[in-house]
DNA sequence: AATGAATGAGATTTCATTCAT
DNA sequence: GATGAATGAAATCTCATTCAT
């Protein structure tokens, strides 16, 4: 007799993937990615050193995985952007804050160790390298210039005002990493400025 | 012909010193400090692996040396700024300029990379901790004060207003791995924008 | 309906067993004993990996079992060859066949790995031992001088005739794991000529 | 000062090189290709388990790397057999009691050990497979023509009969591990029956 | 009894540090 | 002083074995 259907032991299957991802996510975030042992994955997610090579064939599979998964969150969170109502700059701050927040914040805080780090697997540099040519940019640029006809944002090359713009970001969120957590949110108004007339 | 005197020796020593530590500056900035290997610096400084053991006891100990100096390193710009000539904008503006000029960016970012990493010895922690209490704040916060007596910076807790400012310098310091090189130079001006009213 | 029965039980039990020695002999013979996971095992025997556990205490016990099997099964095939009809040499061919037959060929090719190999559990060394002191030449030996005897096999201690005879059929196996199935089945003859006159 | 010229240098690397083969040869050859661990090549070269690696990426290229050399000797050793002086059977002995000696039997044991498992890199299966197609039979061949014709080697089809020859020469190689150093090289004369008339 | 997920000891590999030259 | 080969501790990864279901 069999314990379990098989459908239940896909949700296990699921449920330790994304348990692990969780983990891994974070320490990789916070830890950069070499600093990032396996142990400390294992020691975060619950589980023995070997138990994450069930279900990733290596760190490097793993990063790589986070890093797609990162890639595709930053991209959704761009393309909702249009979708939320009010002005362009209350759009942005939408967006800001959730960039920001707990849920979102480790994907964004990847993206920036990869992007920064010269240690990463060939195949994570070959996925950055398509997102930064393809996506944000193109995706947020309307909004951009929508702020900037409605007097809202400051005159200039939009794209260099979107650099800015995600230069703060960065900044904050890595600050954040011993600043008291949840203290910025506040400060988002103040950083909108950047971008603003 | 006579073996050099002790005075040429200390020279070459120091200049050995320099060396080392400016190699491993650059390293430590760009790669972190666990993604840092002595075999990267000793390539970086054209030496052997070997050598850098004869001038520093461990990659520890040359790590703390460089945090040291840099710390004293943004010390001391923050003293010079109120030495300097114009309106508060003025000397923030210039401060932020020289924090991101190539001879000056590698020690700042060799902060952010401390600050933003767990994996860091004791010693160093130490190090960013009593910083981060003593030193920026103290002395940039009565150039703030000025500056929103003035009415050039906008109104609100100085620190935090510092804060900001920080994570916005750090943010464009990491953006620029991949930038083109002094390209963002001509946007200090935008992220003044942050502290500006 | 009722449970089986202790008889139908132990009738499963044993079928398990040999469910699992079949396997794990076929395993062992191929791929060598340090090359054999157990996962391969449970894989040929269409288990799951856990299950041989409770049949066989540990891969080592399995093994020694098996190699125990083995050595039976080739005293056996030894003590059988002087009741065949026929010369000496048309025995020895018979033995031959046996030898190489499907049935039987993994026995003796997980001899050949358990001599060879360095890497077996000192129990199985033990055995290993033993035989080689104790069965197949004693055995043989009278039908090697019979075959002498009567102008069959070529002249010459013995012992040495029967030890290339054992480097051919041993060469003969491992050949074949390479080459078509049953092929080599027509060599026999070729390979019988060591021992002829 | 440079403690040694270049030339100097390459010769030590070229030394270790050598050292590092001749010990993991030796090592694969006797206990086979998965029961060899890098520890066991250091420990008979005399090295630390870190030195390999200075020499050579990983336990899977210095596999690849001796069976190269392995293929690379068995072909030179088939070429040469036609220049040697004598009958065919003469010459076949000759390459006989060559393989079998101490400074070749381990090439000949590795291509058997590479030959016989299937737990082998992809690269090394496929140079085997390349050889097996390409060379000793191409080489051997006329060989046994010529034998055939002289009336010294029996008749039928000369790959069969080379393939026994190697099945012989194989069983040899691998019987000889727990017996007598050179005891069996006298019996090649034995051996070399099975393709004589 | 049976499964296959989970563990942990041991293997491979990396790299800071030492050492012979 | 300088080199880079050598070491060994610590990391990654594998797999025999155990265990919850």
């Amino acid at each position: 007799m069999a314990p379990l259907n098989e459908q239940q032991l896909d949700q296990l299957h699921i449920q330790r993937i994304v348990q692990i991802k969780k983990a891994a996510l974070k320490v990789f975030a916070n830890r950069g990615i070499i600093g990032t042992k396996i142990s400390m994955i294992a020691a975060e997610a619950g589980i023995s050193q070997g138990l994450s090579y069930r279900y990733f064939k290596s760190k490097e599979e793993l990063l790589i995985t986070l890093i797609q998964d990162a890639l595709e969150e930053a991209k959704a969170a761009m393309e909702q952007v249009n979708h939320l109502p009010g002005t362009p700059l209350e759009k942005l701050r939408s967006l800001t804050k959730s960039m920001l927040d707990d849920s979102n914040k480790y994907f964004f805080m990847l993206i920036q160790q990869a992007s920064s780090s010269e240690e990463v697997p060939e195949k994570a540099k070959q996925l950055l390298e398509q997102f930064s040519k393809e996506n944000p940019i193109q995706l947020l640029i309307p909004l951009f210039i929508e702020g900037q006809r409605m007097g809202q944002f400051c005159e200039g090359d939009p794209y260099k005002l979107l650099f800015c713009y995600f230069s703060v970001i960065t900044g904050l969120m890595l600050q954040e990493v011993q600043a008291d957590e949840n203290y910025w949110v506040h400060e988002v108004d103040l950083l909108m400025k950047v971008i603003m007339k």
